[in-house]
DNA sequence: CTGTAAATGATAATCATTTTCATTTATACT
DNA sequence: AGTATAAATGAAAATGATTATCATTTACAG
């Protein structure tokens, strides 16, 4: 069940913060992908619709919608960080260290894992990352 | 289990790097600390027995050490990068997001799910990483 | 001991993220 | 609708971690 637009515009304002365009284009930006974004790709994206916005729009309102917990930032290793609405569907990653391109996988199973883990070491175990690097076809040939 | 200074060095100079007091110093404090240490972390120690040790020469041995896996680096969130001791066998983590504990853990079993990734993608694996987040005993009492 | 490539450290450059501050604007209230 | 006002914005500068440059030093093979 995604958030959707409408949804976190409502919990701004629940909140007391203002409803300006910037933020709804930002909004907007990150409903409508259903990937994770980093701030520049927001940015990115935003500018198309509404030009002359400023990229320290897009990081306070990144840090307004992680503080109410409408977005997550997640712990993936990178020079940047990465967003990804609250709701959207638990995935995992698997990419091409030759070109860069990711596939998104899901229907992986580590309950078993994480309960043995937490069993073992009294962790409350909140989340977990799991990326795959490998080679896509394209890039076998070449190399 | 746990490397050691020797060990450390003896990777260095079989891969053909120099052993240079600025160096073992380096090895000497991470190996030394059973906890994960930043740059900064570990340029403080180095420095109170080796004054004048240019912090950029932190940076470089722990490029080296993560390149030849004596050393990894944690996908921890954070604002500084984090380093821990290899052990000698692949592994993984599971981090305490309130104080930083690192615990390794190794035995689980991906190989059926890589296969089927490899298979459904066309993608040839070459490596994973598996990182667990949560909260230890002692931060599930603070919170 | 010598020669040489590798390593070091001072310094400057990058690059993501924050701060500052003057200006604009959303919105609650006449 | 008009106004007051605190919040929000964006240009520009500051910060802080990491990297690149380059002249000098040093480990170490021969
Ligand atoms: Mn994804
Ligand atoms: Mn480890
Ligand atoms: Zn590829
Ligand atoms: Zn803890």
């Amino acid at each position: 069940m995604r958030l959707t637009a409408k949804e976190i515009s409502a919990a701004l304002k629940e909140h007391g913060y203002k409803l300006t365009p910037q933020r709804r284009a930002i909004i907007k930006a990150i409903t409508s992908n259903n990937d994770c974004l980093n701030p520049q790709g927001i940015y990115t994206r935003v500018r198309s619709q509404r030009a002359g916005i400023g990229l320290v729009t897009v990081y306070r309102t990144l840090e307004i919608l992680t503080r109410l917990e409408l977005i997550c930032e997640l712990p993936a290793g990178g020079i940047q960080r990465n967003y990804t609405l609250s709701a959207s569907e638990h995935h995992h990653h698997l990419t091409c260290s030759g070109c860069g391109t990711v596939i998104d996988f899901t229907g992986h199973n580590l309950i078993d894992l994480e309960n043995k883990l937490s069993r073992e070491s009294g962790f409350i175990i909140e989340s977990h990352m799991l990326e795959f690097f490998g080679l896509c076809q394209g890039c076998q040939k070449v190399s």
